[in-house]
DNA sequence: ATGTTCGCTTGATGCAGGTCAAGCGACGGT
DNA sequence: ACCGTCGCTTGACCTGCATCAAGCGAACAT
C-alpha cells in the first residue's frame, strides 16, 4: 500500500532468494537449491496499474499470482449483476488457488494500485512439488491457511456487528502491514470505501459513519485514505465483541 | 441422512475400490494399483453416534476424516463464548483440512447422526501423494473445492437476505444427496433449525418461520425433520435474487 | 480558473430480521 | 402411562443497518 512511485525494472528482477518477503511465500523453508529451482519458474511480469485484470472469472486457470508490491482485489460476480469482495491481497499473498478445482478462475483479480506481481505457472509447480517434499507440504498449508481464512470471513459475517466487522478488517490489515515490515499503525487504503463495505457486507454509508464515530471515540485518525490506527487495544476488545451484551447463537445438541 | 440402521461391520470393512463413494472421494481417477496403496492407510472405525466428536478444536491435526454414511457439523467457537458452524458434512465429503496450516484444529467435528467414518493419516497421505501424481492433483483440488465452497457461502452470507440463504441451503443439501444417488426431493434433516440458523447467520425463528412461508406457498412440504421439496424450479429461482427488487452494492472503480 | 465527476459524508426514514415471550407437541426416561 | 425436557412454532415488538436524499470537496480535464 501507499506504494506511489513506479517500481522500477531492476527491482523486478530480484529473484526470489533476494525478496524479502520470502518468508511469507512459497520459499518458506525450502533449502537455498530448491529454491533457485523454484526461482527458474516463475515469471516476473513488468508493473501492472490501479484498475488491470490479473484475471477474469471464467478464464481458464494457469498460474497462481503473488502480489510483491501493491495490493490486489478479488471479486466474484453475484447472480444479480452485483459482485462480492473476497479479499484484499497485500505483498507476500499469493492469489488463484480457488481455480485448482476447476481449472478456471471463479472471480477475478484487479489490481489496486501499481503493483508488482510474479506469476507461477501451475502445472510448473505442480511438477515441482512432486519432487520436493518440503515444497509440497508448504503448498498443502498454503491452501490450507486459505481455507482457515475464509472461514474467519464467515464467522465475521455471520456473527458480528458493523462495528466488530471493520474493527476486524483495520486490525487484519495492520496486522498482515507489520508482517510486511510496514507500519501497524499508519497507512493508506488503496480500496475504496464502497470496496470495503462491500467485503465487509456492509452499505457504504455504514462504513464512512463507522471511521467517524471510531475517530471521534479516539480510536483512530481518518484522512481520506489515511489511517492512523490511535488505540489499537480498543479495537481488539471492540472486535472481541465486548461491544456491548451482544447474546450470542448458543448452540446446543 | 436419514441413516437409521446400525451399519453392519460387514458394511464398514468394505475397502475403497469397493466403496461407491469413491467418485467423490479421495480415489477419483486413480488406478487401480494406487487406489490398493491408498486403501493401505485408510482406517475404519467402528459406526460413531449423534454427538461424538470426530476431533476438537485445539487438537493436534493428525489425520483426514471422510464420511461415508451419516453427517457430521464442523463449528467454531466464537469469541464471546458462541460458535459459528462451519458446515455440514455429508457422505464423501472431507472434513480437516483446515488444519493443515497450524497442525492443529481450529474448529470441532460433531456427528449429527450414527454414522461411519473413514480416517486418512495426513503424513501417510503426504507420502502417498508424493509418489502418486494424480493423488497429489486430486488433494490439490479438493483444497480448492474447498476454497470454492467457503467462497460461495461468503457471497451468501455478504449479500442474500433470509430466504435466498435458506433456500440456497435446501437446494445445496438436495444436490449434493441427489449425486450420492439419493434423493433430490425428499430426506431428513440431521441438523435443528438452531443449527441451520447459526449456519446461515439467522435467527432460529427466522429459519422457522420460513419454512412455514415456503410450505404454505407450495414450494416445500415440512413435517418435523422430514423436508420434501415440491418446486425445486421456484427455489432456484428465489436464489438467484429474483427475490423483489433487491438492490445491490453496485462496484465501480 | 472553472466545471464536472466521483468518492465520501451526513441526516432522515423504513424495514428485515433479531429479540422477547408464550405455548405446544415429540421424544426419552423412569 | 406419565412427566420433564427440548426443539420448534407463532405472535408482538424493537433496533441496527440499509436505503433514500442531499450536499461537499478533491482530483482531473479543458
Amino acid at each position: 500500500m501507499s506504494q506511489r512511485k513506479v517500481i522500477s525494472l531492476e527491482t523486478i528482477r530480484v529473484a526470489c532468494r533476494n525478496c524479502s518477503l520470502s518468508s511469507l511465500c512459497l520459499p518458506m523453508g525450502l533449502t537455498a537449491e530448491d529454491v533457485e529451482r523454484l526461482d527458474g519458474i516463475v515469471k516476473r511480469t513488468r508493473p501492472l496499474h490501479r484498475g488491470d485484470f490479473l484475471f477474469r472469472d471464467g478464464d481458464r486457470f494457469r498460474s497462481l499470482y503473488v502480489v510483491k508490491t501493491g495490493s490486489v482485489k478479488t471479486f466474484a460476480p453475484s447472480p444479480e449483476g452485483g459482485e462480492q469482495v473476497l479479499g484484499f491481497h497485500l505483498p507476500g499473498e499469493i492469489i488463484g488457488l480457488d481455480a485448482i478445482d476447476k481449472d478456471a478462475h471463479a472471480c477475478s483479480a484487479k489490481v489496486l494500485e501499481t503493483s508488482a506481481i510474479c506469476e507461477i505457472p501451475f502445472s510448473r509447480l505442480e511438477e515441482l512439488t512432486a519432487t520436493i517434499p518440503s515444497l509440497q507440504h508448504q503448498m498443502y498449508r498454503l491452501l490450507s491457511k486459505e481455507i482457515g481464512h475464509d472461514t474467519d470471513m464467515l464467522l465475521l459475517l455471520g456473527k458480528k456487528n458493523a462495528e466488530e466487522r471493520l474493527a476486524a478488517f483495520l486490525l487484519s490489515l495492520s496486522r498482515r502491514l507489520q508482517k510486511r515490515g510496514l507500519s501497524a499503525t499508519d497507512f493508506y487504503l488503496s480500496m475504496s470505501r464502497h470496496e470495503i463495505g462491500n467485503y465487509l457486507g456492509l452499505a457504504v454509508e455504514t462504513v464512512s459513519r463507522l471511521f467517524t464515530r471510531f475517530q471521534d471515540d479516539g480510536l483512530m485518525r481518518v484522512d481520506r485514505k489515511h489511517i492512523q490506527l490511535l488505540d489499537v487495544h480498543a479495537l481488539q476488545s471492540l472486535v472481541g465483541g465486548a461491544g456491548q451484551n451482544r447474546r450470542q447463537h448458543q448452540q446446543q445438541t
